[in-house]
DNA sequence: TTGTCCTATTGGCTAGGCCACTGAGCCGCC
DNA sequence: GGCGGCTCAGTGGCCTAGCCAATAGGACAA
């Protein structure tokens, strides 16, 4: 590439704070770092860093925004288990426990994530949702209650969809959808029912009836919700 | 809500450089102020502040990374266009142009919410409704492509569904949103023809008809749609 | 008019220090 | 044995003071 040819450059000048914040990022995922790993204490990573205490800081205070890490006062810093996502989480929350606006958004995006994964899935989609479905069968057989499995398939589901900003919704409010989960799944002979809406969606998707996924998914959304709603307040 | 129900809250503590954060924020809107205006001096706002400079610094890069704020070398610290609904929006154009991502998730938030609209709007919501479709409606007789009015339609709308973490997720994409309906309007006569599904919606939301006011709303943005996927092959 | 230099202004970064919070271990009292 | 309070070392929070570096704009010379 020719060096006149793109002569207007802008020529980003980048702060110390990025490059500090990028050293930590690669350092961590070159030591593999996981969720609830601790960073070294600020005056020494700052002294290896070969930067100040308080630039060392501002580069926290840019992961800590992106949400990578999570600062603690008098404890450390420790490594966040999302690396994105969640700011909604935070805000409802914070707000109040907004469960029928869960159920809402789920329905929206599931919905919709059901009838393109009608359309879009492949044999690999397809064997991951079967998957997620014995999972859940072993795991239900054995007593459980099928969480994990559940969970799994509804991911299966949403890659299958392959629509990367619904995805992204999706994960934004995984979390919010987790808490109803459980508490859905603890009914008596819930998980049963619920297997069998997973398995009708499952069989929808394979057989690439768009309309019938999302009347599936639909339902199964509904279903699990009502004893959401019935806490509610 | 009984207050001792909801007993153990982790109760968030806030760092300093949050709270200026949020009070910088909080005098740009007062003062309305608009990209390209510029912060007082660090040394002036952190003594009217009462912090420090570095701890105002680090509020100054949280907002940068937020995408609020510009801070210039030498020069000063100005606000940047974007005041918000960033990181989605980032993450897909950064990766790629991807209109039929946005459709489709747009699909999936607006009929579900024109389905909650006809439930649950208020006659003030109405009002808010009819008042954009004049805004249109005169717009387009004056020539104009109704681009505004359109916007203005559809937060409407969406406020009528008075679900938060839907109206948080449509004001997510809003951004990318608006970039297709500038593209779609552009069409001859086009704009007259989305008027008139608007008008549709408005009076399934009205009528207090879920059914037709998703089945509405879904025609609709197919309509508005199809520009779109003709550009993208 | 053009180009150079100077300078005031503004952000970038450091050093060093004190304070506040956390967690773990210890101790004494039921 | 268990529970509560105490102490202390380690860690982040924030500040003061200061120098360095970039920028913009004006003064001035060619």
């Amino acid at each position: 590439m020719s060096e006149s040819s793109r002569f207007p450059r802008p020529l980003h000048r980048t702060r110390l704070y990025e490059q500090v914040a990028e050293q930590i990022t690669a350092w961590i995922s070159e030591n593999d770092l996981k969720a609830g790993d601790r960073l070294p204490p600020e005056r020494q990573l700052a002294t290896s860093l070969g930067v100040s205490r308080a630039t060392l800081s501002q580069a926290l205070v840019a992961l800590e925004v992106i949400g990578v890490v999570a600062v603690r006062h008098g404890d450390g810093t420790v490594l966040t288990d999302k690396p994105r996502a969640e700011r909604i989480t935070d805000a409802i929350r914070a707000h109040a426990e907004r469960i029928p606006d869960v159920i809402e958004a789920r329905d929206a995006l599931e919905t919709k994530i059901a009838a393109l994964a009608a359309q879009r899935r492949t044999q690999e989609d397809l064997d991951h949702i079967q998957a997620a479905l014995k999972a859940m069968l072993d795991d239900i057989e054995g007593g459980g209650r099928g969480v994990q499995g559940d969970e799994l398939f509804h991911r299966a589901v949403t890659e299958a969809a392959h629509s990367p900003l619904l995805e992204q919704m999706m994960s934004e409010i995984s979390e919010l959808i987790r808490e109803t989960r459980i508490e859905s799944l603890s009914q008596p002979d819930r998980p049963r029912t619920s297997l069998a809406g997973h398995q009708k969606i499952a069989d929808a998707i394979a057989a690439g009836d768009p309309e019938a996924a999302a009347a599936a998914m639909h339902g199964h959304v509904m279903l699990v919700s009502d004893v959401a709603l019935l806490r509610d307040r």
